[in-house]
DNA sequence: TGAAATAGAACAATCGATTGTCCTAAAGTA
DNA sequence: TACTTTAGGACAATCGATTGTTCTATTTCA
């Protein structure tokens, strides 16, 4: 085995060229000149910094100047692209500023995203950018009054004063639903997520608002289905689809839910669109080949994970406070949804 | 707004107790008794400790204990769902055992991951996981000759004594291979992804050693592509698609080159499987709704991503050189190969 | 020539938690 | 009574980088 090399302190770059750490830490943080330290000595610890790979521990850095250039990011699961969409932005936007980031999944679970909370704190991060998973809210209000600095990315809490960026939930969400209806459809199931969440809610509102503008009655029976994630969309369908229940649309609040849709409607050897049309929340670069390429409500997540990292270095900045962001939603028309005739719905 | 809560610390904790930063240390840190504090006085402690909400300053304590339970995780696009999932069980198995995930995302740029690399040792990390981008490897030998523990993923360098967990890349391809040859295919395009990057290599013997196996001479001119991007996988099909270059099946390298081949074929009105065959490697959730569900080379991402954490931990607690781990992968079976005559080929 | 100015760099405290060692008073022992 | 134990904590150094202050030769100038 390799000799392990020890990492270089500053130290030891000083003893080797006989100065103190004070002086080799004022060169190489460009103070050199301002504290007259000679060029011929500014060039000697430069040239051996150099040589010999010196990069300060930024732990003790972050000791010292308690400011570790770490942005704390929390995301409900990181597998999902639609989160790995933001976290790729967030992690390149932070790193054009010479941020690190520290990732927490909290797996859709508001235990481990409290814990997750905690931790990043703990870690004294410069600051969070939050997914929340969205039901309690309890100890995001308590993060509010921390003096730790905050933004809430697509999902958001309206009641605080957090800087925010979301999608047009609302209108995404009523846009889809007044396409279903200028198709012919009246019973449209709603293929809700996570109940009690702000994001549902905006959601489910704007399906609501939809068909109250068209003069539709809202059938309480069409709206199902308990989270974001493919079972929750599989099992809500195939209970929909064996109730009996009429419905000639499905609009589905995510990816993933709509993915348990496929799934229980190709069980079901039902046809799309023929036998019952689909949009989905979240486009993703599957959708154009699917067996019936798919009708999404596209949303800015690139967008969103750039601005979040923006707006926290707006906040580091200046003290003003600054509202939630809404970022509009696309309607990208595919296949996956038929014209009906009237007297069918 | 509300007036910010400064961090409660050690040595506040102390006084309002009228003991030292040092006796509270030991009692939090569970050696009360061991340094004969008087269980009354470890209740005191305690109790404060809880009220105030107290937890140390990982910062603080990683640079007096030269550990800062934080693993460094580099992947190169985290927006891949197949890094995701790597990265969801990463951090869940981190979690687990106390650990934090720094990130970095290397855009598969080598430029990138060597600024990752140095990044995330000035930071101390215990540990590193790195799926690198796989070209270069000089950096990454530095990295195996320096005290920093990595476990490489996915993408390994053989000649390199550092632990790593991949799929059995060779295997893998050689199968899919076969089963095409199977099909009665012998003119099978190879859609490959990043030159000289091991990963590559590895996909790509596979693949000719199926041929050889089976006399069937190799076409050069069917081995195409740059990296393992979507665009790669587009531009060459249609290169291929133009060249009139005779064909009867494909072999994609990963998921986003398959993508990539969708997206070129339909724009072609090819049929798959009917006037074309393929297999992708990477398995999707949306492989089985597509417009022919996808016959893929599944791999077992997320088990790499325990195992590269516990191989971690296994190098913490013992010296034993470890070596590479080689997972099996699963040839999905779906619908996008059509068994062909003989003649046809 | 003597006092003031300046160049060049060293000293020492600090961030917060941890830990080896040391100190003091009460209790036990001969 | 005189001495050793023991209980219960306090002291002070340390991790590595940063920074306000201070120190010492040279120069400079009148």
């Amino acid at each position: 085995m390799t000799a392990p090399t020890p990492k270089t302190t500053l130290k030891a770059v000083a003893e080797q060229l006989g100065l103190t750490p004070t002086t080799v830490s004022r060169v190489l943080g460009g103070k050199g000149d301002q504290y007259r330290i000679s060029q011929k000595t500014q060039q000697r610890v430069r040239d051996l910094a150099a040589k010999l790979n010196f990069s300060p521990n930024q732990i003790a850095r972050g000791l010292r100047l308690s400011k570790t250039s770490t942005i704390g990011l929390i995301v409900p699961d990181i597998s999902n692209p639609y989160f790995g969409t933001i976290a790729h932005h967030v992690t390149a936007e932070a790193r054009r500023r010479g941020y690190s980031i520290l990732l927490c999944d909290s797996q859709e679970d508001t235990r481990y995203e409290i814990e997750a909370i905690q931790l990043i704190r703990s870690r004294n991060v410069d600051g969070l950018v939050l997914c929340a998973v969205g039901v309690s809210d309890e100890h995001i209000a308590e993060l509010a009054e921390s003096d730790q600095q905050v933004v809430l990315v697509d999902r958001c809490y309206p009641g605080l004063a957090i800087p925010s960026v979301t999608s047009d939930n609302v209108r995404g969400a009523r846009e889809a639903t007044e396409y279903l209806i200028r198709h012919g459809h009246k019973r449209i199931a709603c293929l809700q997520g996570l109940q009690h969440s702000a994001l549902n809610r905006d959601r489910v509102l704007g399906y609501r608002e939809a068909l109250a503008q068209h003069d539709i009655s809202i059938a309480e029976e069409l709206i199902v289905g308990d989270n974001f994630a493919q079972q929750s969309g599989y099992v809500a369908t195939r209970l929909l689809l064996h109730a009996q229940t009429k419905f000639t649309a499905i609009l589905a609040m995510s990816n993933q839910i709509a993915l348990g849709a496929l799934q229980a409607v190709s069980e079901e050897s039902i046809k799309i669109p023929d036998d019952v049309s689909i949009i989905a929340f979240d486009d993703s670069p599957y959708a154009p080949y699917l067996a019936t390429p798919m009708t999404t409500v596209k949303q800015r997540n690139e967008e969103m994970g750039q601005i979040a990292v923006q707006l926290l270095f707006a906040r580091f900045e200046s003290q003003k406070p600054s509202h939630g962001l809404l970022l509009p939603t696309q309607l990208i028309e595919r296949e996956s949804v038929v014209r009906i005739r009237p007297e069918d719905s």
